[in-house]
RNA sequence: CGGAGCGUAGUAUAGCGGUAGUAUGCAUGCUUUGGGAGCAUGUGGCCCGAGUUCGAUUCUCGGCGCUCCGACCA
């Protein structure tokens, strides 16, 4: 994409609306726009490293059996009442012309339990899972921390059903590893830790996924080398050996949940009536799970953990382009223009995504935005560049660059 | 929901009971091209409502919105 096509614009100031690091860099880079205190508009460089992550997260889920669905955002309020979580205060609320209550989607335990009425009557229907990525609303008592706590976020949601909890557990402990490899992928694996929480109404515990970081809600007993830890909500020595962690080698860190895996059993499927018959015609519950990973939260925890002080940091796995070409020249028909122009069409021949900076703009202005947008590879061409035979190439995370001949630096590209 | 702070051009900020300044952006012209370039000329603003006052962007009250701390957090 040529840069003179984008429409977004990118600033030197900090806003003074914003104090979060992840919302300030994305707003000054144009990859979101506010809209209100926590809700956020997605622009498109933004949108792309959203669709970069919701990819990531589809093979992973694929790879799990998992099925995508897409479920409604309105929700029936019958099925909640049954449930006993009708009167839940995160619910954003509203009412039909006819009278009737309905609900925005801020989780879909409820509805999913319901759909599969129809279509889970025998134990051979049995383990299924489905998944959806969606827009979920949540009435907090407070936003905060830019995309990390919103009122309006994309959620990866799935659910699993079983006919007994030795099959949940079996495919919970791969859905730990899936998730493991997501944030691995994303650079986060090492500041990444399994924390052992609360199970809430629904079982002793669950999991959730704690990455380290001052601008963390949670507190976390950590073990250095260990990537097991502890919630400090539901922390004890006792929990702690409990889970093969020594209480007097623990620390406490901030953390921010970036997933959460629940042992649902038969908390919905007993009140919703999701029942099988099993091999001797007896009717059973249906054990369920359910696992949560907030893909913008997961942008937001990327843009605050990785970036530095020029700017943002994209892993090359979600960054929206992977390479970031510059053209420095005064002359827009200039020989040097013409060669970047020319190397341009060539890294699209190649299938590379490619952000080609061809305004008419200082040095300096290009230079900084590219620090500010964070792309993985950065490749100037210019006179002097040129007069060396090549393009000159630098990472964004490193701090020196060289110079490259054209194939090279193609080369390197598709390393 | 309790507490604190804040709301002035597109953005970031200064200031005042007598309608507002700076930087940056944007527009135009000339110059300039390796770390947000220079000069000149323009463009553009006091969140909403009520009250006090001769006069309110400024003071008071209410509303809306934003940030932070706490509480809350499947």
């Amino acid at each position: 994409m040529r840069q003179s096509a984008l429409f977004t614009k990118t600033r030197k100031e900090a806003p003074n609306n914003e104090v979060a690091k992840n919302a300030s860099l994305l707003i000054r880079g144009g990859f979101i726009a506010k809209e209100l205190s926590g809700v956020y508009s997605f622009l498109p460089l933004g949108l792309r490293v959203l669709n970069k992550i919701n990819n990531l997260i589809r093979r992973e889920m694929e790879s799990l059996g998992a099925l995508e669905v897409a479920m409604s955002v309105l929700q029936n309020e019958e099925p909640w009442r049954l449930s006993g979580r009708h009167e839940l205060a995160v619910w954003f609320k509203t009412k039909l012309r006819e009278g009737g209550e309905l609900g925005l989607g801020w989780t879909h335990e409820e509805a999913i339990t319901t759909i599969m009425k129809d279509h889970l009557q025998s134990y051979r229907d049995l383990p299924r899972v489905i998944y959806q990525i969606q827009t979920k609303f949540r009435n907090e008592e407070r936003a905060k921390s830019g995309l990390l706590r919103g009122r309006e976020f994309l959620m990866k949601d799935m659910y699993s059903f079983h006919p007994d909890e030795k099959s949940l557990d079996e495919f919970y402990d791969k859905v730990k590893n899936a998730y493991l490899n997501i944030f691995n992928a994303v650079g986060l694996g090492k500041s990444t830790y399994l924390t052992v929480a609360s199970g809430g109404a629904f079982s002793e515990w669950s999991h959730e996924f704690q990455t380290l970081s001052e601008t963390g809600e949670d507190t976390v007993y950590l073990e250095e080398g260990n990537q097991l830890a502890i919630n400090e909500e539901v922390y004890s020595e006792e929990v702690a050996s409990k889970f093969g962690l020594d209480p007097k080698r623990l620390t406490t860190k901030k953390a921010i949940e970036v997933g959460n895996i629940f042992k649902l059993g038969s908390r919905f499927s007993e009140p919703l009536g999701l029942k099988y018959l099993d091999e001797n015609s007896k009717s059973q519950p249906v054990i369920m799970g359910s696992y949560g990973l907030g893909p913008s939260r997961l942008m937001g925890v990327i843009a605050e953990t990785l970036s530095d002080n020029k700017g943002l940091v994209w892993p090359a796995i979600v960054a929206p382009f992977k390479v970031h070409l510059i053209l420095i020249t005064k002359d827009a028909n200039s020989e040097t223009a013409k060669k970047a122009n020319d190397f341009y069409n060539d890294l699209l021949k190649w299938g590379i995504e490619v952000l080609y900076d061809d305004r008419a703009v200082s040095p300096g202005e290009k230079l900084a935005d590219a620090d500010l947008l964070g792309l993985p590879y950065r490749l100037v061409i210019s006179d002097r560049a040129l007069a060396t035979g090549g393009v000159e190439w630098k990472e964004r995370h490193a701090s020196e660059s060289k110079m490259l001949s054209f194939d090279e630096a193609l080369k390197k590209i598709n390393e």
